[in-house]
DNA sequence: GCGATCAGGT
DNA sequence: CACACCTGATCGC
């Protein structure tokens, strides 16, 4: 018989699980221009996403389809709640802006943490610049054409495109300029300072260039340029203006008639292109069309943009890349796209805003963030070895030193092929200095290799090794001028972690007066009170025991490329059976500085064992497990699969431990979690007693932040 | 061809 | 929901 699952475990019952679902409805009305701008610098994929830690995000479900549970009873009378307009009622813009990455948090992050804005000075200054820049168009107009502040022209045609949003009006003058330059007309300046250009509407009306009236509207050669004129008889008949066009949505592009998935993905794309296109908001000033006209005299080939970055080039003379970002990019563009595009980069171009809770305040060095590579900074730690942690980290990476455990040093090493010369380990539990600042490692208690980090101002003992000459003397008072101004405290990184007993006992924790605490919020919410791992451990080793009556059962627990080793081993050990491992997970195994008697359980012979270790997707789907039930047809009668999660606790899920079956397949979900619970993140906090908090998980909707320390505090 | 990146999935 | 990571498409060298 299978244990109970249900009887180890409390239960607590939830709130509303479609909150977050709806919130995302509500941030698909957004409509003010400058929200919605932001968004997209968030994600340029969608404008309807919830902000979260910056990892790829998901498409949306359309509104009554965001139960993606099947077969989950439980919870599907809880997701399947339909939005209602009240939630479509748009709040403020705080209210919607946990994601770093968006130039209106950092309008908020102002006011949340001003101090720490000061370590942006590079590319983070250019995010707010973009704002900047928006601002200043309104002041511009407001000094020198408030008369006329209700008109505005394409400098190249003249056409009025005050109707236009932004990004159209870019859209439109780029599509002035290409025909300037496909056509190979010198363009000439007209009255209104801009330029005209053949085929171009001025005030409503057609303008007549070369004895020719145009005939063919913004939409249709825009769908021209994405090769797709086949759908220009549908957006005709459907009058699908230039403003009509931004609202499109996939849902309409299906309406109107255009159901193939490629053509509709690639108009989807393009759209979100266009609205991208809003971030690099231009300045029209009216030396533009000299410049252009200039430009086209002399056959260069240019995007009108470029001739746009004079003001923001001018105030950011700091910045190496300034001028680079400021390039826009079209959507079919390649040749200005191959300079400026590099690492840290989205396909646009665009460079990615690092996260608050990358960087450490006072200092120029960042964690995990290898997402953002920069050529500001040269230290940069990597907590652990989870994809979500060191992506974008390559075997070409040449930003500086990486700092990291050993273990996690072997993993990057053998896995991504980082040379040993650019890693430096850091030891557990020991003082060292790096640039000038006093770095400490602990053991998270995450997977293996996982590290928290603790910074802190140098000490009294680096100041007098420092102060041996006068040109020491000369760096020092550099020094003690860059602290002052920078204001360093010290700063703890929780990374990924669960915190445990060990934890509390740790001197310089206690010790230490953090200012700053950067905590893995994963589980930030009281339902998330999981078992202990000893516990679950149990439960799993149990539930072998008691299915394990029939000898043609085969055992699956599930893994990460690292995780969950403790889950595996325990089992092993305790039912004193082998565990079948592959080759390549059992190099990982051998970098985790496993002790040999554990090493001993793992065999690259399935025959050997019918315990086996596998990946968590194989196991996340009952399609995976039965093609897997398939080949093991007359060896094994059963499989019983082990999923260990934290997310199998709390969200409308009744129990721990479920146990799901299919015909001869179960799957227990199990709460084994290597994040800390609810109960464990506000032991940690008390301990830490930090002046600040800055979560890196923001999954609990757009108040989080404010709520999740709230909670935390309570 | 290959590595890197992105979108969409579990 | 999304821990962490896969697959396939695309881009750039």
């Amino acid at each position: 018989m299978a244990p109970n699952p249900s009887s180890n475990f409390n239960i607590i019952p939830t709130s509303s699980s479609s909150t977050l679902s709806q919130l995302q409805h509500t941030q698909l009305k957004l409509t003010s221009p400058v929200i919605d701008d932001d968004f997209q610098d968030y994600n340029p994929s969608s404008i309807s996403t919830s902000t979260k830690k910056p990892k790829r995000s998901k498409p949306t479900n359309p509104p009554g389809k965001e139960n993606i549970f099947p077969g989950s009873d439980l919870c599907s009378g809880l997701d399947s709640i339909e939005p209602t307009l009240d939630f479509l009622n748009p709040k403020s813009k705080q209210d919607y802006l946990p994601s770093y990455n968006s130039i209106e948090s950092k309008l908020v992050k102002h006011h949340i943490n001003s101090e720490e804005e000061e370590q942006f000075c590079g590319e983070e200054e250019e995010g707010s610049t973009q704002l900047d820049v928006l601002l200043k168009l309104c002041d511009d107009v407001d000094e020198s054409e408030v008369e006329r502040i209700d008109s505005i022209y394409c400098p190249l045609c003249g056409a009025d495109i005050s109707e236009l949003t932004d990004d159209l009006r870019q859209i439109h003058t780029n599509n002035c300029l290409d025909k300037l330059e496909g056509s190979s007309n010198v363009a000439s300046v007209n009255d209104a300072g801009g330029l005209q250009c053949p085929g171009q509407i001025v005030d409503g009306s057609p303008l007549k260039s070369n004895g020719k009236v145009a005939d063919v509207s913004p939409v249709v050669e825009w769908l021209r340029k994405l090769g797709l004129s086949k759908y220009e008889e549908v957006f005709v008949k459907e009058e699908i203006d230039w403003d009509a066009l931004q609202w499109l949505k996939e849902e309409d592009l299906c309406s109107i008639g255009i159901t193939a998935l490629g053509p509709r993905k690639k108009i989807v794309h393009a759209l979100g292109e266009l609205r991208n296109d809003l971030c690099r908001t231009v300045e029209i000033k009216e030396d533009v069309s000299k410049g252009v006209a200039d430009e086209t005299k002399l056959g260069k080939t240019k995007l009108i943009t470029d001739y746009f970055q004079g003001p923001l080039s001018e105030r950011k003379k700091g910045s190496i890349t300034s001028t680079a970002q400021n390039i826009a990019r079209r959507s079919h563009t390649d040749s200005a796209q191959k300079s400026v595009q590099g690492k840290g980069r989205g396909r646009n171009g665009k460079q990615k805003d690092v996260p608050l809770w990358c960087s450490i305040p006072g200092t120029t060095f960042r964690v995990d963030a290898f997402k953002y590579l920069r050529r500001d900074c040269s230290h940069w730690f990597l907590t652990h070895f989870h994809l979500d942690h060191y992506q974008g980290l390559t075997r070409s990476f040449c930003h500086g030193m990486i700092y990291c455990s050993s273990i996690t040093a072997k993993l990057i090493n053998m896995k991504i092929g980082i040379p040993w010369d650019k890693i430096q380990v850091l030891p557990l539990n020991q003082k060292i200095n790096i640039a000038g600042i006093d770095v400490t490692c602990f053991d998270a208690n995450h997977c293996p290799g996982a590290i928290i980090i603790l910074f802190e101002p140098p000490n009294g003992k680096v100041w007098t090794k420092l102060i041996k000459n006068l040109y020491s003397f000369l760096l020092v008072l550099v020094f003690i001028k860059l602290c002052s101004s920078s204001c360093i405290q010290p700063v703890l990184h929780s990374g990924d972690f669960r915190f445990g007993e060990e934890m509390a006992k740790l001197p310089p924790l206690q010790a230490c007066r953090v200012h700053t605490l950067i905590l893995d919020t994963t589980y930030c919410d009281p339902q998330y009170d999981f078992p202990k791992q000893d516990s679950v451990i149990q439960f799993v080793i149990d539930a072998v025991q008691a299915e394990a009556f029939n000898p043609k059962t085969l055992f699956l627990i599930g893994s990460y490329t690292i995780g969950k080793e403790r889950l595996f081993i325990e089992v092993a050990r305790t039912l004193r059976k082998k565990v079948y491992v592959t080759a390549p997970k059992l190099r990982i195994l051998e970098c985790l500085g496993l002790q040999q008697e554990d090493m001993r359980w793992f065999t690259l012979n399935e025959q050997e064992s019918h315990i086996h270790v596998v990946p968590m997707w194989t196991i996340a789907s009952f399609k995976r497990l039965k093609h897997m039930s398939n080949q093991y047809t007359g060896r094994f009668s059963l499989i019983v699969a082990f999923s260990p999660t934290g997310w199998s606790f709390g969200k409308g899920k009744k129990s721990t431990g479920r146990r799901w079956q299919q015909g001869t397949i179960i799957r227990y979900e199990v709460p084994y979690s290597e994040h800390s619970s609810f109960t464990e993140l506000r032991e940690f906090v008390k301990l830490i007693s930090p002046a600040n908090i800055i979560p890196s998980v923001n999954n609990h909707g757009p108040d989080s932040h404010s709520s999740m320390v709230s909670q935390l505090l309570a």
